[in-house]
DNA sequence: ACCTTTATCTTGACACCGACAAGATGCAGG
DNA sequence: CCTGCATCTTGTCGGTGTCAAGATAAAGGT
């Protein structure tokens, strides 16, 4: 008797469950993203992450060691998909350095409310590990970003704090459910008044 | 055989390990902001802060219910320390209502760095049930005063979003490690700095 | 004074968790 | 074919939160 239940090949090539299970890390970072998401950062458990990904509590091991190597691995993705989120707003904004500021900042609200617990795992957790080199450049990619885009603009080491500090305001203070009088506006109300709101932290405009 | 190792009554009136131990509630909070202050909100244990408190691992339910409700009303009780943060800092400025804004903004950021797991607990994590009536009102308290400060200023509601976003923004990135740059400046030159980025929130000034 | 009620704290149990060790399985190269 | 190795499984360990049951002390009524 063979303690694996299923060792059959199946017809679609992309299937799980084989034993080698063929992109099983990718598997569990989707898995573990999802779970991030229904059940965030504090209640999140790697068993529960190799049951949704249909493999042994101990899978997750060899791919990242431990639960904190998951977690490091996936606030690097987060922190590409992050770029993204941006790079989605900056391509509809006006071509102008300051419009280019601010779409940014829209992405980084946009980002944050649409992934709230990936968010918080980047900006607010101790689990990951900072100095890996992968999160470690990821993250960097990203403050690199803002300060490009700000010396564009004009602006000096205050102004990247300035804009960064009130753009990571709103959103974790909106991912947090505690800036209600924004959120509840429609959306192109809303965009507008993140705008303005985000525009203060240049003075010269 | 007693399977308790004191039962006798001790010299000192405040004494612990009697079997009711006269003030576990509070020395279950004290300990439990001790845990947190070592160990993380993540790495947080029930079993642990009761070992701390030299109590059995189950008597925090009684006073406490579980886990939640015990980082409840400590996230509660840092709220009154917030307030008093931010009150210890516009003892000292001048009264006009645009400086007490700014000491507010700086008493902000003070607690956030002076006890960053505590300000996490508050403003960055789900376990405390925020509709508990204690939690829930001294959060609503920590908002009034901001509302009362901005409105003395003659500020609008757009202004509270804007400062109270700047001023989180500040606490979290440097809580978090990630404004090295003003973090390393000598204390009055911090302050000089954190004073003219909150300004920058109302743009008339 | 004694007895009962109630609040407080302990012990014990259970399921779940992360980490480790040992074994099973399949792939790849000799 | 068969040997080596990466991959995945099972089993186990200590630790954790929560519940149930019992022990203890304080309070209150008779």
């Amino acid at each position: 008797m063979s303690p694996y239940p299923c060792h059959m090949p199946r017809t679609t090539p992309a299937d799980d469950r084989k034993y080698h299970h063929g992109d099983l890390r990718a598997a569990l970072l989707a898995a573990a993203e999802a779970e991030l998401a229904e059940r965030g950062v504090e209640a999140f458990s790697l068993r529960q992450v190799a049951k949704r990904a249909g493999v042994s509590h101990a899978a997750p091991a060899h791919h990242f060691g431990d639960a904190g190597g998951l977690l490091t691995a996936l606030a690097a993705e987060g922190f590409h998909r992050f770029l993204a989120a941006q790079a989605l707003r900056e391509a509809v904004a006006p071509p102008d350095p300051m419009s280019q500021l601010v779409a940014a900042g829209l992405g980084y609200i946009d980002f944050a409310l649409s992934r709230r617990a990936l968010f918080r795992l980047m900006f607010g957790s101790d689990r990951p590990d900072f100095a890996h080199p992968a999160l470690s450049a990821a993250s960097e990619a990203a403050y690199l970003h803002l300060e490009t885009q700000v010396a564009a603009a004009g602006g000096s080491l205050v102004d990247i704090a300035a804009l960064w500090s009130l753009a990571h305001g709103i959103a974790d203070l909106m991912a947090a459910g505690r800036l209600q009088s924004l959120q509840d506006l429609a959306p192109a109300d809303r965009d507008a008044a993140l705008s303005a709101l985000l525009l203060r932290s240049f003075p010269a405009s």
